[in-house]
DNA sequence: TACTGGCCTAGGTA
DNA sequence: ATACCTAGGCCAG
């Protein structure tokens, strides 16, 4: 199937800035399961083509109805800004499912994104519904009852380590029904993170995560190492000279430098901060990272071998 | 209320 | 090869 492209969009930085971790590029196109349903999807200059779900999933997943023009004249304060913008021109939050979402960022914490994504695979494999789309296998990512019934032992098989524990008790809490999607969504965004506290293992930049991937609240604005850089180097004069000095020398960031540049960034980006985020996140990495979309792709090969080898375990 | 270590581990890098 | 080093933090004290 085929969908004409009417709106800015750019599928593969969509993919490859971080917000998702277990699309997998082959044979140039995606492949993904979203809601139990294995798909691929590629972009063709001026239309979408995918396969294993109709349009207006494809439209609603990534965000198509989003008026991305409005957004970058809404969060395009800055010179800088605007150059992320420019640079990845096209780059859509994606609608993920909330538990998905959930759990993958109680994994994320502390974790680069490729031994995220090793790890997500392996939960996938082990407890995730098996899938056969158009001949080939797939899991699905398992729900919050079936990891609720594993063990500490089998999660941390899963190269999980401390966070094994987090995931468990936060499955067992949402599969006990602590946690509804539908609720969450209605509320608005503070009253929602406070929830999203609750559970072990989530802390503020995991909860914002969360709100924004997960439940489409785009004034959250997630605060990691990342974004700490962008904000210190080039919105330092926003802040405080202490301020600045002190999280520049340190490491972490502790709950109320959280609350400085997270509370900075949605009031100055306002109501669409999220997309600021996403922009200023890849643009950063690409930029001082050892990452770059080049490399994001070339991960294909050896994506496929850690599956492989995965399966095999 | 705010800060400080400790924590599991795998990928990446020199 | 083989050691490091760091990675999209969170939690208990």
């Amino acid at each position: 199937m085929s969908l004409p492209l009417t709106v800015p969009f750019n599928l593969d930085v969509t993919l490859c800035c971080g917000q998702v971790f277990l699309w997998e590029p082959r044979d140039d196109w995606w492949f993904g399961v979203v809601g139990g349903k294995a798909l691929r999807v590629r972009h063709c200059v001026d239309r979408l083509e995918f396969a294993g779900v109709g349009e207006e999933f494809v439209k609603h997943y990534f965000r198509l109805d989003d008026d991305l023009d409005g957004i970058a004249r809404e969060v395009g304060k800055d010179e800088y800004m605007r150059t992320a913008l420019s640079e990845f021109w096209g780059l859509r939050l994606v609608r993920q499912e909330p538990w998905e979402c959930l759990a993958s960022f109680i994994c994320a914490t502390f974790k680069s994104v490729a031994a995220i994504q090793q790890m997500l695979l392996k939960l996938s494999l082990r407890f995730g519904k098996q899938l056969t789309f158009e001949g080939q296998e797939f899991h699905a990512f398992p729900n919050a009852a079936r990891l609720a019934n594993s063990s500490l032992e089998e999660l941390k098989a899963c190269g999980l380590g401390y966070r094994a524990k987090y995931l468990l008790e936060t499955s067992k809490m949402v599969a006990a029904g602590d946690f509804n999607p539908e609720t969450l969504r209605e509320m608005p965004y503070a009253e929602a993170k406070r929830i999203l506290l609750g559970f072990p293992g989530v802390g503020r930049k995991v909860a914002d995560c969360v709100l924004l991937f997960g439940f489409g609240k785009l004034e959250a604005f997630p605060v990691d190492v990342w974004m700490k850089r962008v904000l210190l180097s080039h919105y330092g004069s926003y802040f405080e000279a202490g301020v600045t000095k002190k999280l520049a020398e340190a490491s972490g960031l502790s709950n109320s430098d959280y609350e400085k540049l997270n509370g900075f960034a949605r009031s100055y980006f306002g109501c669409c901060a999220g997309y600021a985020q996403e922009y200023l996140y890849h643009y950063e990495r690409c930029l001082r990272g050892t990452t770059n979309l080049k490399k994001q792709r070339g991960l294909n090969h050896k994506f496929k071998v850690n599956r492989h080898e995965a399966e095999q375990s």
